[in-house]
DNA sequence: TCCTTGACGGAGA
DNA sequence: ATCTCCGCCAAGG
């Protein structure tokens, strides 16, 4: 299907996937989310799991920022050691964001949505 | 239908 | 700080 970045379509419409899409594709560079916060952002609270699962369904050269989206305690959701692990690890780190003893500071780096918009 | 499987989260111990 | 356990919820067998 195609998505179209600005589009700010009616969310009751939506499915839940895109939902999940547009939050994402919200999320600043340098920032980063934890799967619940996405799903609350979403109008999904509860829905931490399926954001995962929506995350895992992405095409692989897909333009969503999915590095962004982290655990509640701002670990990495891969087995560590793993490509997948070491990619998401380095794409954030490029973007400035310091990766200690195995997770980045949520405290520092997770996205306030209040403060940049709505 | 029922059961299992996760890129989850948080309350306890 | 760690680790386990359990509730969550859609998908896929």
């Amino acid at each position: 299907m195609i998505y179209k970045i600005n589009d700010q379509p009616n969310m009751e419409k939506m499915s839940h996937k895109e939902k999940i899409w547009q939050v994402i594709h919200k999320i600043p560079k340098g920032n980063v989310a934890s799967y619940g916060l996405v799903a609350k952002l979403a109008g999904l609270p509860g829905y931490a799991r399926y954001v995962g699962y929506t995350l895992k369904c992405l095409p692989v050269q897909t333009k969503l920022p999915w590095h962004r989206v982290v655990s509640a305690k701002g670990a990495i959701s891969f087995e560590q050691g793993t490509k997948k692990y070491i990619r998401q690890k380095s794409l954030l780190e490029k973007e400035g964001i310091p990766f200690l003893k195995g997770k980045f500071s949520m405290k520092q780096y997770e996205w306030k949505q209040s403060l940049e918009e709505s």
